[in-house]
DNA sequence: TCAATTCCCCACTGGAGAACCGGAGTATAC
DNA sequence: GTATACTCCGGTTCTCCAGTGGGGAATTGA
């Protein structure tokens, strides 16, 4: 349960292409990785993990691009985080038995995980551009 | 924010230690380790890193081994899993500028975050030991 | 039809950190 | 003063992340 990079990427991605869904046009990768400072070609790969994960609809050729699949209200924040960080079910099984204290101490840490998973799947796309669009009056503000 | 084997070796490492508390004998790498199946090498490392941290005594030579340094209801396990996992504040700072949507994601992801310290700074190593002793008393019984 | 555009797929590299092993040194007990 | 056991330093192996590269396929527009 770590923001990597790849998370964040992914985030910052659906997050361009929800402020995008009203007008139903494509957006390329390259748009949305200059946008956000991010490399394109990696973004590529993580594009194709949310398409085959369903969370985006990919369009080829000229004026082709990415478009949400689902409505951002739709999109539950924690779905995206697991299915880019591979989601590993870590088989408790694997290794034979586990000692007592082992069993404690991994089901204590499940509790802490699961307060995380709890504030990230009680979020979608869509609060994440509400809380953009917030952010953006006060800092536009501030310019003035 | 991961519970990486470091981290789950060091507690139970503690953990080990916190049983033995009472007795005021020191407990021996070795036997800690075999105890947990821990490689003793490795475990070697990250007591040294508890003791400069202050969680463990250690005392040399013959007979020596490691010693709890606090007692067990004052060792809050966040401090331990902080001090073990090297506790990097990664300087938003650092990269300049963030776009609005970065810190947005940022934000969204602390709140997770702190939703997890939040349960291991609940907890010490005393709730560690006594659901440990419960959860003993369970499977002895199934065992009989 | 043909060329430009854009996504699609596979493979590779470089670096960081995790997990782990070995050896020489040092303090302590008996 | 010797065996015991920690201490410190280093090295190795492995995996994964982050990023790069090249060739191929689909679509658009001229």
């Amino acid at each position: 349960m770590e923001l990597s990079c790849k998370s964040e990427y992914a985030l910052l991605a659906l997050l361009e292409l929800s402020l995008n869904f009203d007008r139903g046009e494509p957006l390329q990768i390259r748009q949305i990785a200059s946008q956000q400072n991010i490399p394109d070609r990696y973004l590529e790969q993580l594009l194709a993990t949310l398409r085959r994960a369903g969370f985006v609809k990919s369009q080829r050729g000229a004026k082709g691009g990415y478009l949400l699949a689902q409505a951002p209200w739709n999109v539950i924040l924690l779905d995206v985080v697991n299915c880019i960080e591979g989601l590993e079910n870590k088989d408790n099984a694997g290794d034979a038995v586990l000692t007592t204290e082992r069993q404690v101490v991994r089901s204590l840490w499940k509790n802490a995980q699961d307060a995380a998973r709890e504030v990230l799947s009680a979020h979608t796309l869509q609060d994440l551009v509400e809380q953009r669009n917030a952010k953006h009056q006060v800092d536009l503000m501030y310019y003035i």
